[in-house]
DNA sequence: ACTGCCTGCCC
DNA sequence: ATTCTGC
DNA sequence: GCAGAATGGGCAGGCAGT
């Protein structure tokens, strides 16, 4: 669309508009002007991404078309503003050097892009552009009976988010949410709904502010400044967020539909800050087509002394990558054929079927960023009976470790890493 | 009524 | 959501 | 660097078969 439909758009509605231009500008300005145009054509279709609302519009204004040629509508979905991964805190500083910033909580739920209608009605959309209005019937009961006099019409940007209200007010993960039965009422996941961002309201883009920043934060040092987003970070990881958004508040500051932005930074996970779990490949699965003969993903375990058994834990390296086939030699001499056995030994417990065992032979260094608790893998029942762990985002170091299988993590230390961490999951309600 | 399989839709 | 690939 | 396509994990629900 943005890099071929577009600017063909353009091209024709130029050269339909006024067929004189071609003999008589030169080459690059018509280039420029079909640059322009075909930008501003994709812009408009950002806010407003419906073509029989935008054709007639651009044939109508012809080359003096821009974005302010039309109006957002309230029930047409804004492309949803997106924010750029980082890998700390240190690294969104260094993006915003000598910027004005905010930082907000990252809750961890699903994107919303809520709109009052002309005629009063509320409608929820999801992250694509997805009605999913009928699964918040308590959502729109919220709004019906709040925002009456406030507005006529809105476009608002939020995340609805699971929360326990009969149990301290806990936010619940993302998990829980989507257990939500689809459609109808369900009055066993109650949610709460943060709005971050408010694009449209009776019939204008209210929000283009000019941000005055507080001075004393103005003039914190890095390191100043470092510490207090590092404590703001672990408050959001406390509050069981995903982590924090950092957003300009600079001059260029404003909603960007559908870019991947540089004004807005995640961070999520900070390398080296969990424990490194040490754990044993047991079993794979075989990879089909063109990468047929080779193993994706490994199901590593790790090990009981009291049952004298290997528990699985997680799956890792369940696609290929660069740093994967850096290691396709190693995976083939480690489990040729003589390691491989013929069925699942009785000392691996686990409830998943991996298409191959191996005996247990070394050890990986595995690193994750959390736990969840799932119904698929694993191991760990003092958690909650018939649910199972699973570790999430993890990465891999081959490098690892002269520890021998038995030697790798108890499953004794990943449950007490379970219980420690400050997302707090639907497994530890009962606690 | 239960199961496995498949789809669609979230992240 | 992340990751890879072609442009 | 960007947009698009391909991938993973997880959920409810539809549906066919038993």
């Amino acid at each position: 669309m943005l890099r071929t439909i577009f600017p063909a758009l353009a091209h024709a509605i130029d050269m339909n508009s006024c067929p004189t231009l071609h003999q008589e500008g030169t080459a690059k300005n018509i280039k420029d002007k079909l640059q322009v145009l075909s930008m501003a054509v994709v812009e408009a279709y950002n806010i407003l991404p419906n073509l029989d609302l935008i054709v007639p519009c651009v044939m109508n204004k012809g080359i003096d078309f821009s974005v302010s040629s039309l109006s957002m509508v309230p029930g047409i979905t804004i492309k949803p503003m997106l924010e750029k991964i980082t890998n700390g805190i240190p690294q969104a500083l260094k993006l915003f050097e000598n910027k004005a910033f905010t930082c907000e909580y990252k809750y961890d739920g699903q994107r919303a892009q809520i709109h009052k209608l002309v005629d009063g009605s509320i409608c929820v959309f999801s992250r694509n552009g997805g009605e999913s209005t009928s699964r918040f019937p308590d959502l729109i009961d919220i709004f019906k009976g709040s925002s009456k006099s406030v507005a006529s019409t809105f476009i608002m940007d939020a995340e609805i988010v699971d929360i326990d209200r009969k149990n301290g007010y806990r936010i619940m993960s993302f998990q829980v949410l989507s257990s939500r039965r689809r459609g109808g009422k369900d009055t066993l996941v109650d949610i709460c709904i943060f709005v971050f961002d408010i694009m449209f309201a009776n019939g204008e883009h209210p929000f283009k502010f000019c941000f005055q920043i507080e001075v004393d934060d103005a003039c914190l040092t890095y390191e100043a400044t470092l510490t207090k987003i590092n404590a703001f970070l672990e408050d959001a990881l406390c509050s069981s967020c995903e982590g924090i958004l950092v957003k300009t508040l600079d001059v260029d500051a404003g909603y960007s539909p559908s870019k991947h932005s540089d004004k807005w930074l995640k961070v999520n996970y900070v390398e080296g800050l969990n424990d490194t779990l040490y754990l044993v490949p047991i079993g794979a699965w075989h990879e089909n087509g063109r990468k047929a003969g080779w193993y994706s993903p490994f199901l590593m375990a790790c090990f009981n002394p009291e049952a004298k058994k290997y528990q699985s834990v997680c799956c890792v390296m369940s696609r290929f990558s660069d740093s994967f086939y850096r290691f396709v030699k190693l995976m083939k001499e480690l489990f040729s054929r003589d390691k491989v056995l013929s069925k699942k030994p009785p000392y691996y417990q686990t409830g998943v079927a991996s298409d191959m065992w191996f005996c247990p032979q070394v050890v990986w260094e595995i690193r994750g960023a959390y736990f969840t608790v799932s119904l698929g893998l694993i191991c760990i029942t003092d958690v909650k009976m018939d649910y199972f762990l699973h570790l999430k985002k993890m990465g891999i170091n081959f490098c690892a470790s002269d520890r021998s299988p038995k030697e790798c993590s108890a499953v004794a230390n990943i449950v007490e890493m379970f219980h420690s961490q400050t997302r707090k999951m639907d497994a530890t309600a009962g606690d």
